[in-house]
DNA sequence: AGCGGTACTGTGGTCAGACCACAGAGAGGC
DNA sequence: GCCTCTCTGTGGTCTGACCACAGTACCGCT
């Protein structure tokens, strides 16, 4: 009509934006095959000439990928410097639903009870496995036991702990989600510290409550590790009041965006062996 | 040394990149909140110059934020436009789930046993609730009796109808979830129909198991309705061997990248209406 | 005075170019 | 032969520019 040229079209090909066209033809050659966890992206700049699209473009897709836990950037030269295929969803998940949380988009109550669901199912499942891979969770617990822990290091521990038993089914999925799920919540965690009036008196009960579980699990009694995990998480929820609460005192969270992931990775690493 | 000009310390007030420290400004208001859904994120430039940071970087942050489902951005003028938050996790958790099955982050195998250990729990939880709103699931499985339907319409349904199942529990983190699993192997699913030799048969058992499911929700008999999904689920898996499959025909998915989410969620009403 | 259209303004979307930091690789000197 | 030094390719960032778009405000006409 009036406002544009109407002289030249200028061709929309397609009704995606230009990064979403770079996300949408890696996402197509990781399932083509063309692209594997190890391989290298295209370079920024040969992926934009060869796409059409300018650089930014590219690289604003390269964040996504990055922040969903697909790739890792590095910058210098050499086998390991470029944008590193690697598929390591933990931080992923722990970043989306971190956030969802802080907008408000999930609840700390749904994301307790579905903490609830997959670990009660987590526990039964490894229960019920022929020669469950306890060693890790076994080390978290030991390391619990130091009289020397600051509330927040003990439940450092205890959150690396209930990833464990997800990582001790063997199923990634479930152990992303368990992660994150936690970790969403972790202000809300701290934040329950406050109301804790003896906090020896509660870390002794949850490290005897920790036993527990993994002694359940260890004789194969899934339905009695069923039972103490829902007890176990419910207990301390109920005993900080935490669900349908108000949001945490924001300075104690929200430190680190993270989005790819490693860190947590680490972390569990690095907390295990203290 | 000799790499650097050891004369001027460039002063790394942090660690992060710049786009990170926008996500993180972001998600500190969000804490606190200074940012609520339906607010409106600064524009691009103004947040640029406020923190700092060239307008690039805060696209790139942007950008994470809108694959994360948080916010959604609209060209033009007006209280539309811009970015505003939203917080729609059901697409970011699609896409994140999607892209890493995809780039072999997670096994076919776990998503299934995910997802039948969240929508166990689901209709266990819905039928166990006092009054459930079964209409929207009542209202596919009609919708699913149309003998018009093809294959695909079929299935579309179908996912549709469980993912009502979980929404009906008010649960906002497992409908996420269950959506997002759902989607992750959507292409898997429609290659299972290769080797289904009487199609019609088989939707019409998944019609009577649909009905045996929502039925034994209503009648509030949470034993049966997870006994009915647990071998609803398996049964299709089972039958067409899709659990440690090779990658589905490429083709059939990665059509689009859809980082916001609301194309999922207007599908899901979309379909109900049909 | 009322109405319609037009120009303006602010927003995200994109591109191009430039520069830096970095880390490996290879050439050069000892 | 070993060490050092430059060279090159990569991601990270910034700047500036332009476009498309959708309200908003203004202006002219009736």
């Amino acid at each position: 009509m009036s406002s544009t040229d109407a002289a030249t079209i200028p061709a929309p090909v397609d009704d995606l934006r230009a990064w979403q066209s770079v996300l949408a033809h890696v996402e197509a050659q990781l399932l083509d095959g063309t692209l594997s966890p190890g391989d290298h992206l295209p370079p920024e700049r040969t992926l934009a000439s060869d796409l059409g699209v300018g650089r930014s473009s590219v690289r604003e897709a390269v964040r996504v990928l990055e922040a969903m836990g697909l790739i890792r950037t590095q910058t210098g030269s050499g086998p390991n410097a470029g944008a590193i295929i690697v598929a390591t969803p933990q931080g992923a998940m722990s970043a989306l639903l971190r956030l969802q949380v802080a907008a408000q988009g999930f609840r700390v109550r749904d994301v307790v009870k579905t903490r609830l669901v997959l670990e009660a199912a987590v526990v039964a499942d490894v229960a019920d496995s022929a020669s469950p891979d306890l060693e890790q969770s076994e080390r978290l617990l030991d390391a619990m036991d130091s009289p020397e822990l600051t509330p927040q290091e003990f439940l450092a521990l205890d959150a690396a702990f209930h990833v464990s038993l997800a990582a001790a089914s063997g199923n990634e999925v479930v152990t992303a989600m368990m992660a994150g799920l936690r970790s969403s919540i972790e202000g809300y965690v701290q934040a329950g510290l406050a109301v804790i009036d003896d906090w020896e008196a509660t870390a002794e009960r949850l490290r005897e409550e920790h036993r527990g579980i993994l002694g359940a699990i260890a004789a194969g009694d899934a339905l009695t590790a069923r039972a103490r995990v829902h007890s176990h998480i419910t207990g301390y929820y109920t005993q900080t009041a935490l669900v349908a609460e108000a949001p945490p005192t924001p300075e104690t969270t929200a430190v680190v965006a993270a989005p790819t992931g490693t860190g947590h990775i680490a972390l569990s690493r690095r907390t295990a062996e203290q």
